[in-house]
DNA sequence: GTCTATATGAAGATAGAC
DNA sequence: GTCTATCTTCATATAGAC
């Protein structure tokens, strides 16, 4: 494990900044200052204050929709599959919290081009989602009228936890991820679950 | 119905315009203009940014936790209660939700003392769902090991969706609300929702 | 690649006329 | 209570030395 770069040290300390007060009132030198820099020094490595945004984002929105699929692809047994799959997706949310509320909710912020980009990220996690309940369905395991409804619910309740998650409190990231998996399969009408 | 006045014009522009682009990109100018107003006129009405966006925020949480509150002794009943309860508190989002959104994603722009305060609704309102699924096991009707994790993914499903939810979209109110409503049932462990 | 110094623009809020 | 004009502060980003 070699040092981090100052480039990787500013992605890191925007990360914070971004999660804990936004990324409008995150100014350059709070970045800079974090990563033991001066303002100017930012410019060296990134390009503005958005992009370091869309770096975080898009990173962030790829390794999502990368380990969704990754579960899709880990099992045909629909019950332990959309299992896993909220187990992790949950998990990341609570162990990336300050990564996942930057790529969460300062969407709007970037530009529209890249707004867009993350914009099709979201559409394939959303689907993932919609084919692991809809497979459930399709073989009878499942009872869902409405799979996209559900498929939101169920990525809403992981997401809205980098809200309110603080690492520091009583409950694990395992703790939660097993709940809400739990959660999940009650969702879709697995009763034993 | 009279005229709204030029107060209540200022917070309605405040909620759109903090809806929209977040309180931190918001400008004064962009909600008095929205209002129809020079910049100056805002500060014969409300003394800060800040001040708006608490008038929002203290009314906006002092509303769902008495509508929550309602909703909990309306009935004895806890499977009817807690229908009732996702129901009301998720078609408040969709129906208010700019306003929801100002509410839930915009504590942190809030003075400490202000932050304090809504805190104590925040509370409040946790505490009224934990009461309703706590009644629920207790009279053997629920199924709950987690009381306070259930409490919160029900209430985090219902807040999320002002970071999704159009009103130009598809869903009405009423059909997430009836989904959501069925979901928090089977979230505990009532089989036949 | 880092710094100090600074250009440039725009924000929140106020002054003072009407 | 509304306006125009403006004060003051601070933000993003750049220039140029080392």
């Amino acid at each position: 494990m070699s040092e981090p770069t100052s480039r990787q040290r500013l992605i890191e300390a925007a990360i914070e900044a971004f999660a804990e007060r936004g990324f409008h009132a995150t100014t350059t030198r709070d970045i800079s200052t974090r990563a033991g820099m001066s303002p100017a020094a930012l410019y060296v490595h990134h390009a503005s204050k958005e992009q370091l945004l869309y770096e975080v984002s898009s990173f962030g929105h790829a390794d999502t929709l990368a380990m969704v699929r990754e579960v899709y692809a880990s099992s045909e047994d629909p019950v332990e599959r959309l299992r896993l799959m909220q187990y992790e997706f949950t998990r990341w949310h609570a162990v990336h919290q300050q990564k996942a509320r930057v790529v969460q909710y300062e969407i709007a912020a970037l530009t529209p081009e890249h707004r867009r980009e993350v914009a099709g990220y979201r559409r394939d996690i959303e689907q993932v989602y919609r084919d692991a309940i809809g497979a459930g369905v399709d073989k009878g395991v499942f009872d869902v009228e409405d799979v996209r409804g559900t498929a939101l619910a169920l990525i809403s309740m992981a997401i809205d936890l980098v809200r309110w998650y603080q690492a520091e409190g009583p409950r694990t990231p395992e703790g939660i991820a097993d709940l809400y998996a739990q959660l999940a399969l009650r969702a879709v009408g697995v009763s034993d679950a």
